[in-house]
DNA sequence: ATAAATAATTAGGCTTATCTAATTTTTATC
DNA sequence: GATAAAAATTAGATAAGCCTAATTATTTAT
């Protein structure tokens, strides 16, 4: 069995490397975990002694197919926990994440299944996210980002990029969610903000970042 | 804050307390906990310096006002847990408890209220046992034994005293469940044992061990 | 009242996961 | 290629919780 710490640094990893991380090094993953550097080298160790990773010292870290396997249960269970918080609980969507930082651990051979069943097997969590199904097989999710939209165009919102507290409660300020609408209506040259109108009424501009942080298709 | 090994020694406490103790030694938290007792003296150290528990070596261990309140809490969520895995994703009796042992653990202010709310603000678990409410006020329960109900009486099942896998199991095949009416035919003086009616058909004799682990009123 | 049994405590260790403070290795820059 | 910066590593500590073995207190039984 493996500890919620081992949990946790494989999720990471994971979640880096979903991140487009070619090289998964030890101080990116120190830095994502709030972490020392000096911690992450045992554990390096450890994790390739049970054969959850590969590391190299050139080459980083890299899960390997047992590790990618648990990495993906448990980013299964927190997104399926997620939706759990949103649509059963009513919590608010910046909320659910650091619940289901603790809820993902919990341990239980049916328990996963159970939940997706009674969600009525969601393909998605709050945050755009697809969830992984039982077989650990992912939706594919679009990457465009909001930013690389035409002038013009119509486009709906996928996903967040961005999960922090204040970029969601900020999307819920301006009524943005998983499925709204987005009409580009300029792009800014000098700054690369964006004029944009959201759903059927609201106009507004969005820097850059902002742009930056948002999938959709 | 405390840690979940504090928790469960509060939680352990508390269950020892409810169950009559009037002194809670540490060889009986040590046994209950399944953990050695030299272990257990440092925890009562930490937990007495921390004002949750007052110990003394004549009187045992007593939870504070404070540690109280977080036993009952932990007990509040267990319960919650309980009847959400019952009732929402339909696992049996006698395997909730031991995923509630973990969920139990989840810290968020407005997690057992929501749950709580959600499940229709539930008095009982599915094993019969009070769920101390938002105050951690506790609705009583009677505590009368089965086996204390006189010859020709018909009581109904309120609790189970004994909540292990073995003794849920053997309630199910008997198609015992909370609110089962049972009547008592007969009680043998020799060993204490009964016969009884469990609803309204099947008649069977149960031991005084059974007898004695099933409250009713 | 004393011996035997039980309970409580102390001392010293172990493991996991973390840290700080070097030190070494690698990479990037001039 | 030498040097500076960044990354990786090592060594040694620390805190939580647990253990075993030995010791001291307290009960219980004879």
């Amino acid at each position: 069995m493996h500890s919620l710490t081992e949990e946790n640094y494989l999720k990471a990893i994971y979640r880096l490397s979903q991140n487009g991380s070619d090289k998964i090094t030890l101080t990116a993953l120190a830095e994502e975990m709030s972490i020392n550097a000096a911690s992450v080298v045992d554990m390096m160790k450890k994790l390739s002694g049970k054969r959850l990773i590969n590391y190299d010292k050139k080459k980083g870290a890299k899960l390997t197919a047992q590790g990618n396997k648990i990495a993906l249960d448990i980013v299964r269970k927190h997104r399926l926990w997620e939706v759990f918080l949103l649509d059963k609980l009513g919590f608010s969507w910046d909320v659910v994440h650091n619940i289901a930082e603790q809820l993902e651990h919990i341990k239980h051979d049916e328990l996963a299944d159970r939940l997706d069943k009674y969600l009525g097997f969601p393909e998605y969590d709050p945050h755009g996210d697809p969830i992984p199904n039982a077989l650990g097989e992912i939706p594919v999710i679009s990457n465009t980002l909001l930013s690389e939209v035409e002038p013009g165009k119509i486009c709906q919102v996928n996903a967040v990029k961005d999960t922090s507290v204040v970029f969601l409660q900020y999307l819920e300020q301006l009524s943005i969610k998983i499925g709204t609408k987005i009409k580009v209506l300029e792009k800014i040259q000098f700054d690369g903000s964006m004029v944009v109108q959201i759903g059927k009424e609201v106009k507004t501009s969005v820097s850059k970042k902002f742009a930056e942080s948002l999938f959709v298709s």
